[in-house]
DNA sequence: TTATTTGCAAAGTCTTTGCAAGCAG
DNA sequence: CTGCTTGCAAAGACTTTGCAAATAA
């Protein structure tokens, strides 16, 4: 059961780096916290804090996800649309890949387990000398529902 | 050895479309034919072009682009840049799936050949009834000579 | 107190689009 | 000829940035 990632989490990591911990980055994290799961875009974050009335600018969402992402508490991810993704990490580091799927016609992303690129990544190294650091993996296809 | 993509195959392509063979479209393809193996941008064809005097629009260059890749001829691609690469398609359907590794400290773009993935492909589709159809891999890391 | 951070609006980057003029078939 | 294409400039979508005012520590 991965550990939760939680504000005393934030709090921490931004002292050692000189940071604050004003309410706009508390809000922001906490739109992750109350949506797991997600992968929520800038415009998203800014709309959900409206929504409950946290009036932040959309500059300053755009800055605290940079930051929050720096910082390993969420992560930033490439769909291959024309903009950015994010969601929150666990805070044990996977030892089992986390990979995207994305619904081509419901576009839906979906996530699945697995750990056979570890071994992809091994062999890669072998055979050519590449040292692989991180990787983003995305399927595109029919879940289940829209087949 | 696979076959390499010519100009005729994107005339045929194109008279079955109902498209027209320009000067602008033959331009973009002879680019991707003179440089093999390179993942470029819309204003680095454009500015390849520009150096060889072909004066052509930027907007034709997007609209060729989409064009042909839309036709199979070009593959684009996206690496979490701000923008898309293209690159050439070999005509024959890939077997063993072509994956691009990214160094982090040069830059650079590097392809590997492995067909691993088929396999978590079929698994996926056992466990969750998900039907890939496609995919796209990036590996960053750092490659042998910038270790 | 004071170095960070915010909000706003302006600027930036990549891409798309409307439309009159041009050209391939 | 005639409908598909082009080139241009303008608009769009997403993101970043400059700077004065606000604020956490």
């Amino acid at each position: 059961m991965p550990e939760k990632m939680t504000m005393d989490v934030l709090k921490q990591r931004l002292k050692s780096n000189k940071h604050k911990l004003t309410t706009q980055r508390r809000a922001v994290l906490d739109v992750f916290i109350d949506h797991p799961g997600e992968h929520l875009r800038a415009d998203e974050v800014h709309e959900l804090l409206r929504e409950q009335s946290q009036d932040i600018g959309l500059a300053t969402v755009y800055r605290s996800l940079e930051l929050l992402a720096e910082l390993g508490i969420l992560q930033k991810m490439d769909f291959g649309e024309r903009f950015s993704r994010y969601e929150i990490r666990t805070m044990t580091p996977d030892e089992h890949q986390h990979h995207h799927m994305i619904c081509m016609k419901c576009n839906k992303v979906f996530e699945f387990q697995d750990d056979l690129l570890d071994k992809l990544e091994k062999d890669i190294y072998k055979k050519s000398g590449f040292k692989i650091v991180d990787h983003q993996v995305i399927f595109y296809g029919y879940c289940k529902m829209c087949q």
